[in-house]
DNA sequence: GCATCCATTAATGCATACATTATAGAATGC
DNA sequence: GCATTCTATAATGTATGCATTAATGGATGC
């Protein structure tokens, strides 16, 4: 019998396991394209296969990985053309929650997460600090898709964007500072505030059409298919 | 996602479990809003616990249920504002579908299906049947989105799908006949077949919007919320 | 009579044991 | 030597049993 750390949070063993082998496809300790077996992952996790098992089937329907009987789960890679995908479906419901947003009429305090996100991200360009502006950026669009008001979107985006930022870790580094990206956030968040759907979701969707073509023009550049 | 091949093998439980759960819910054996036990459910399949609880897992990411610890699964309820959600996402992905169909520059013979469904609802609306008329929109739809080419659009689409399927159940009958509808199907089909990507994607988005409104009416005005 | 606390109960969450089955590799026949 | 078949193995899928814990109801004290 192992003793337990004094501190443990009551958390069950299922949504630890979620939790742990998301951190461990998302640090890259299991890579994209590897084969892993449940009991494996079990006995690495420290817990039966049950809620192992359980976790990989969320985690199948969010796209992470697949199951492939008798051989493993397998961690999905993603091609270029999966990101394409994926880009598009965050340009189109993103840009439903700016046109919803907009049309919400929020008052501007309810906007300040939005605004602070995109100080941050100023202030990270001017810094050079990758990571900081990664994280306002992510912070910025999860913001937006909340004041859209559609649980639905909030929930789709959510599961996307997780696999943005596993293509993200990588191409990073090799993109060009994001200078004209937070020109685009202040229309975006300008028009909201004003109340102009239409502009909202127009400069919205331009903006997300220009990243897309950043982040696969990279992809297919360097040959990246495994992130 | 994926279409599985009619020659049905012996499937596995929890594969079973998740179509026969499916059917009860669909069918109202497993009404809206009702409470039921693991163990209930799975005496009620003639299976263990275990791949019911496997394809509860899975129904509640599809947002057909929710698991209440100690309280049995929940069959989640649709109110009009969870309807005005779904209608919304569909809208944006079924018209992003439209678009890059219409880009793909498919050949007639492609469109075959399209064209099919459109011919099926006229069938329908003049001999007045309305499931017929329910099947073959169903149908147009999903093939407008496979046609789109987005695998992630279609997954979230389908998952979708089953959620308007019980809504329709009921407003199917309340509504007036669909005459127009099928005017506008044809002209999205049209604007494909010509390759005007952006006709398609604007006729497509009217046509949605208008339906939203047709069903979100009905389902306030009978004040519905369960289906 | 009311509130609080405790005990009982029952449902879930997890572990484990078992059944099923695909696959690899050996063995046998040609 | 090659192919085919059979067998052993191992991984998944399923069943079952046990532990945990929330909820209910009764009992007790005020």
């Amino acid at each position: 019998m192992i003793l337990e750390p004094l501190v443990e949070k009551t958390l069950s063993s299922s949504q630890r396991a979620l939790a742990e082998l998301r951190k461990l496809i998302f640090s890259g300790d299991l890579p994209a394209g590897s084969d892993h077996l449940e009991s494996e992952l079990a006995a690495r996790l420290e817990m039966s296969r049950t809620p192992v098992r359980e976790a990989i089937l969320t985690l199948e329907g969010q796209g992470l990985l697949e199951l492939r009987p008798r051989k493993g789960v397998r961690i999905l890679p993603l091609s270029p053309d999966d990101m394409s995908e994926i880009y598009d479906v965050l340009t189109e419901l993103e840009s439903l929650s700016a046109d919803h947003a907009a049309r919400a009429g929020y008052a501007p305090r309810d906007l300040q997460g939005l605004e602070r996100a995109i100080d941050d991200m100023d202030a990270a360009v001017a810094s050079s600090d990758l990571d900081a502006w990664a994280e306002a950026d992510e912070r910025f669009h999860s913001e937006l898709v909340r004041l859209g008001g559609n649980s639905r979107v909030m929930g789709i985006v959510y599961m996307m964007s997780d696999q943005v930022r596993r293509a993200r870790m990588t191409t990073l580094t090799l993109r060009p500072l994001p200078v004209q990206s937070n020109e685009d956030h202040r229309r975006v968040y300008r028009a909201i505030a004003e109340g102009d759907a239409k502009t909202a979701r127009a400069t919205h969707r331009a903006h997300r059409r220009a990243a897309k073509k950043i982040i696969i023009d990279i992809l297919e550049k360097h040959r990246l298919r495994f992130v």
